[in-house]
DNA sequence: CGGAATCCTCTTCGATACTG
DNA sequence: CAGTATCGAAGAGGATTCCG
């Protein structure tokens, strides 16, 4: 039985849920899909394997994410969130929005990871008049972009898509934080794009990533 | 020196700055006004002394809240958010929404105080085609809520009211659980109102209470 | 190799007592 | 009123071991 703060509010019961260390990263990292024990455990240095299980029981026990199987081929045991799960989206944004302010440079220690990168389209995003489907190649680790009025961001590769965009983590470190521009990063050739300019312009725009 | 998750992310960033047991739910008692040491501490049972005066340590280092005197005639050591702290808000809400869906009935252990109702409504507000302000007399506490396009939710008494809504604690659980309806809670006596129905009915409708 | 449980140490939390 | 000081209990971090 865990810790409760015994208060009747809505504050209190969500903390009583994932107001534990760790908890609320682990379901940000489990925003874009599914992931297995070992990727969560290797995504999270610092987070030990005995806490890991004892935190993906928890968030299990109160139906906020479920372990399941992926379909074949790949038939392999994961960890993906509930509808109840997903509801939490919208604080895992409002933290990093709050967090934001705290990252202008990286900070030697500071540990870098892709799919954070990713998750944080999502809370960037302001709609757009436009519509099209963005890969964003950081590193090795493809992700993909659906957006017009809304957006939509998953890992892997679920679609076709219009445009790609490839540059390495450090590069789309500096663009997400605002330190560089677009058009500087493609002009040096650390970042590559392949598709209509169009399409990767909107999509910057709405994300709010400087041209 | 405070652990940290030292993850290049806004998330890990702003769980490093109050992702430590009771530092959001003292957060959430500031976001209506300043507050004395003995209120907080008085406020949140469970929270002992040290460590309020070591979560209010840290919040201060960390710019989120500053140590004031109110003007005279009070001229009384109190706590506040500061600007950087207001940005705050937006997760406090988040997590309330989150947390609220799982408070339906109060379980007998849980505490409830008039100030949470009141941090709610923030939330709950919807927007308003009339405006007004709504004296809320919750028990022995009283809040403003100035209302129209945006709401405001103050502490105490700092505007004249247009109409004032009075009821114990329990009534106004019921009411914002949405157990009960407001015509139901004024004919049975539960709820008083003084002043124009109408703008209480306005008011009513804009934080999604049942009319 | 993925998915844990165990053991041990260190830090944080909680309860109470005490002080300017 | 506004905090410190002290101390046992609980939780987190690290390494190692176990199981299918």
């Amino acid at each position: 039985m865990s810790r409760s703060y015994r208060q009747f509010c809505g504050v209190a019961k969500a903390l009583d849920l994932v107001g534990e260390r760790w908890t609320l990263l682990l379901v940000r990292d489990l925003i874009l899909g599914p992931r297995r024990y070992t990727d969560l455990l290797h995504g999270l240095p610092g987070l030990t394997t005995n806490l890991l299980a004892k935190r993906l029981r928890e968030l299990t026990r109160h139906g906020l994410i479920r372990r399941t199987t992926l379909p074949p081929p790949a038939s392999v045991l994961v960890y993906e969130l509930t509808e109840e799960g997903r509801r939490l989206e919208p604080v895992v944004l409002a933290l990093g929005a709050f967090g934001a302010e705290y990252m202008t440079e990286p900070s030697p220690e500071d540990l870098m990871n892709a799919r954070w990168s990713a998750v944080s389209l999502r809370r960037r995003f302001r709609g757009s008049p436009q519509q099209g489907i963005v890969q964003l190649e950081i590193g090795e680790q493809l992700f993909q972009a659906r957006f017009g009025d809304e957006i939509e961001v998953r890992d892997g590769t679920p679609w076709a898509p219009d445009v790609r965009l490839m540059g390495d983590l450090p590069t789309w470190g500096a663009l997400l934080t605002g330190r560089e521009r677009l058009r500087d990063l493609v002009k040096r050739g650390r970042l590559r794009r392949e598709g209509p300019a169009q399409i990767s312009s909107a999509f910057a725009r709405s994300v709010r990533i400087r041209p």
